[in-house]
RNA sequence: GGGCAGGUGGUAGAGCGGUCAAUUACACCUGACUGUAAAUCAGGCGCCUUUCGGCUACAUAGGUUCGAAUCCUAUCCUGCCCA
């Protein structure tokens, strides 16, 4: 697949229009591509990152990447992708947020080709005359059809003026940066299109769109940070290639597409194996690999086929020491180890996930011995080992 | 400004005077099984207590009652309708 086709179709749900940006592209021009980054969460997650590498693909064929950094806007709130209400943001935060952030991001794209603006330096100037011959340019109904709009006033949920203008002052960032292309996740349409109608009226030629598929968590469900079911670019490479082998097995071939670079025909040759535990197997290894390096990864995979195929311990497990006049009780102990209730403890033992050096312990008694290091496990995953300090 | 409806556990959403620590679903935890930390099946899922039981919790503060998530009053918040 020639990089051109690849850059249009590869996790894209959507690509306005399409003919002409694919006449832009092979024009040689250098496009300027807009990415809008919402500072609420510093944290990138894979699913966010679909994003920044269909940025990274644009930098190889030699085009520009803009950062719009939406330090305004986040203090007004967006709700694409929300079912209620952001929380304004003080400026404070979101400094702290986007220092997280950039430092993350530039693990994806090329600092050198890339310009990040704040877009209060524009947006704080407009006035009520500029903001109301955009406003102009917008019905109404458009808002309420949108559906996440729609969905909330039909739950009978709030839905605050201010957020209508979210999509205007996105909108005329892309006049203030001349964006060719801008892009984004499915659930920024609306405002994607807003931008392509506010440039003509200020002599500009509305910006193409294309838009990403969202990827699901690891559950399954929509992937989002108050869910706990993402996968962070910065977890710690065993934590990742866990969290990749306990996606359910139909997401498989959309995280290969999604979140790795892996060539789409060496993905479908992968996807012709007939285990989905081998395909998960090398898609966690390869999507580990794109943030640990492939040495570290080939490691977290050995970790996890000797822990979880094969049952052994794990190599380095956290010694945790009991302060001098601790009881230790089997309860107690688990519930200082682990971080849990003494009655979550007791649960645990209840039903048989709880060990200690490697014998399931069923009632509550006190350890033996505690000068020595012991082994208790809870569950399969948690390990901790621990003695009298 | 007026009228009406509502605020329940991580989420959605039941319950509308005792049998409610609160149905159910999702998420989560544990076990079994398995080719997988998938799927499926079973159990669990406030805190404390060996058991009995105790404590805290259904927006907040009071009140009625032998007894309140459930009734009343006030407050805060939200929605809808009218102006």
């Amino acid at each position: 697949m020639n990089p051109i086709e690849e850059l249009l179709t590869r996790g894209v749900e959507e690509v306005i229009d399409k003919a002409h940006l694919e006449s832009l592209l092979k024009s040689k021009k250098k496009l300027r591509i807009k990415l809008g980054i919402d500072p609420t969460s510093p944290n990138i997650h894979i699913g966010r990152a679909v994003a920044l590498w269909k940025l990274r693909a644009f930098q190889e064929l030699g085009h520009q990447v803009i950062f719009i950094v939406g330090d305004f806007t986040g203090l007004i709130g967006d709700t694409a992708d929300k079912d209620s209400e952001r929380p304004m943001l003080s400026e404070v935060e979101i400094k702290t947020n986007l220092r997280t952030y950039f430092k993350q991001a530039f693990k994806i794209l090329d600092p050198k080709k890339t310009e990040t603006h704040y877009n209060s330096k524009w947006l704080k100037k407009l006035g009520f005359l500029e903001i109301g011959k955009m406003a102009n340019l917008f019905g109404l109904h458009e808002f309420e059809s949108r559906e996440n709009i729609a969905k909330r006033m039909k739950a009978g949920k709030r839905v605050s003026l201010r957020e209508l203008l979210y999509p205007i002052m996105q909108g005329y960032d892309s006049v203030a940066i001349k964006a060719d292309v801008e892009l984004g996740g499915t659930d920024q349409r609306f405002n994607f299109l807003a931008g392509r109608t506010i440039q003509p009226a200020y002599g500009q030629q509305g910006q193409d769109i294309i838009t990403l598929q969202l990827m699901e968590g690891t559950d399954g469900r929509k992937m989002s940070s108050s869910w706990g079911n993402v996968i962070n670019i910065t977890d710690e490479p065993n934590d990742m290639f866990g969290k990749v082998m306990s996606i359910t097995d139909e997401l498989i071939k959309k995280y290969f597409v999604l979140a790795t670079r892996v060539d789409i025909t060496e993905i479908d040759e992968i996807m012709k194996l007939p285990n989905p535990r081998d395909q998960k197997i090398i898609l966690a290894e390869k999507l580990t690999g794109l943030y640990h390096g492939d040495k570290k990864a080939a490691g977290a995979k050995e970790a996890f086929i000797s822990q979880f195929s094969k049952g052994e311990l794990p190599e380095d497990i956290e010694i945790k020491f009991l302060p001098s006049g601790f009881i230790p009780t089997v309860s107690v102990t688990t519930s200082f180890l682990v971080g849990i209730s003494k009655s979550e403890a007791k649960r645990l033992m209840d039903q048989g996930g709880l060990k200690i050096d490697s014998k399931v312990v069923k009632e509550d008694k006190i350890i033996e011995d505690i000068e020595k290091e012991h082994l208790l496990q809870a569950g399969k995953r948690r390990f901790f080992k621990f003695k009298r300090k």
